[in-house]
DNA sequence: ATTAGTACTTATGTACTACATATAAAAATA
DNA sequence: TATTTTTATATGTAGTACATAAGTACTAAT
């Protein structure tokens, strides 16, 4: 029986292109555990004939693991296996007029919970330094400052914050979720004041303990949880 | 110097691809406030025209662009613009086996961070029937069961906590960490112990307060900081 | 013999053509 | 008007051709 008339009979059922199913085939190659880092892949001819598609099908779904960072090609060379950057992707997608209420909800969360899970990274890792560079920041601090102030302290103290965990994967994964953040607290403009300020952390981060400090960044953050509230 | 070191501080001159600028071209497109989901963008041929490559080029990047979720195409009708599934792309590179130490590293930290910040979410959304579906979980629980089992209550257990906040972000977030922090555990196969077991917790949770809960996970997370500290 | 330079080979990058396929939209039919 | 049929069109796939860069092998000069 012929190809086409086999085809004709039956149908494929798959809704996926054939570059999506050589996205994930490739995906299961390149994740077998003997494949290592640098480990040089056959060309896109073998690979296009062995997958039995175009090379051109065979590219479109290189051309996503290059993205994602999972291989490079060098011309000659060919592809080898390289280490995904894993944000990377994750930044491509972080667009907040592109997400619904709820997953922009859960982000603002997400934020939250890791803002107060924090505690524990910083009193293990702070330094003397590091208290200082968090009191330059909170030092000129006024009540009385405008917005756009305001939104550059707030981002530098708790980017600071981030940064003493030491934590590169944890900072830039609160930088991308900044956008969010502003997103959401933009929309719902109201503004509740905290018993607690930036000095207060700094003092208790200083001189006080953990527990101290996850019950202050709790009161810091208490307005946005009342936001939050109001978002359910 | 090490050459991951190396290459932060130089990072190659970048050779993009026709590919590589066209996404990023597109992308560019659609983040603009304009558009929003459901708009249907030019035909390929349009913007291949408009960009100046071959359409072979164009597939390529909207092949990555579709990938992310962030844009449909149907047959016909054209490119649809819609929203990105934000961890969609996270889990593609999400390769213990293909991360550096430095990366697993953080990963296991951001997730002892997220369990110690859940305290909060969980005392405000906790449910009688979640009590009882945690009590469930940990009755069973023999300090003599092997390993096996102790991994799979150890997933149902902190997963179900997940549940309990509501975030399916968060919850999904969390499954996708566990092989990351499975495969660090399995290296290092020390097993000390800890004082608080899930049953303390759920204890805590039922009659406890969010503070004495946060010093519980704590405690019972702390044979896993001893083991970051290794890793150092 | 070692080195420098050159030609060759080869795998990726890009462009173009052709046709299959599904389907929205238009036209024809009841 | 409602339903079916036809048509037009945008995406999906295949294949060919050539440009480009970079290993490889070969040659020549010191």
């Amino acid at each position: 029986m012929s190809t086409t008339k086999l085809n004709k009979d039956l149908a494929p059922i798959s809704v996926n292109t054939r570059a999506d199913m050589v996205e994930i085939r490739l995906r299961e190659y390149l994740n077998k555990k003997e494949l290592k880092t640098g480990d040089v892949l056959p060309t896109e001819m073998e690979l296009s004939e062995a997958l039995g598609v175009s090379r051109n099908v065979l590219r479109e779904a290189l051309s996503r693991l290059r993205m994602l960072g999972l291989v490079e090609s060098k011309k000659k060379r060919g592809m080898v296996l390289t280490n995904p950057d894993i944000l990377g992707s994750f930044e491509r997608v972080l667009i907040p007029q592109r997400m619904d209420n709820d997953t922009l909800k859960n982000l603002f969360e997400l934020r939250l919970v890791l803002e107060l899970g924090l505690a524990d990274l910083l009193f293990v890792r702070k330094t003397a330094k590091d208290i200082k560079d968090l009191e330059a920041i909170v030092k000129n601090n006024k009540p009385e400052d405008d917005d756009i102030f305001r939104v550059s302290r707030e981002i530098a103290f708790h980017g600071k914050l981030y940064e003493i965990t030491g934590n590169d994967t944890l900072k830039r994964f609160q930088i991308m979720l900044l956008p969010v953040f502003d997103y959401v607290v933009k929309n719902e403009n109201r503004s509740v004041k905290s018993n607690i300020t930036h000095t207060d952390l700094v003092r208790i981060l200083k001189e006080g303990t953990k527990e101290e400090f996850v019950v202050g960044m709790r009161e810091h953050l208490r307005p946005h949880f009342e936001l939050l509230k109001n978002l359910r």
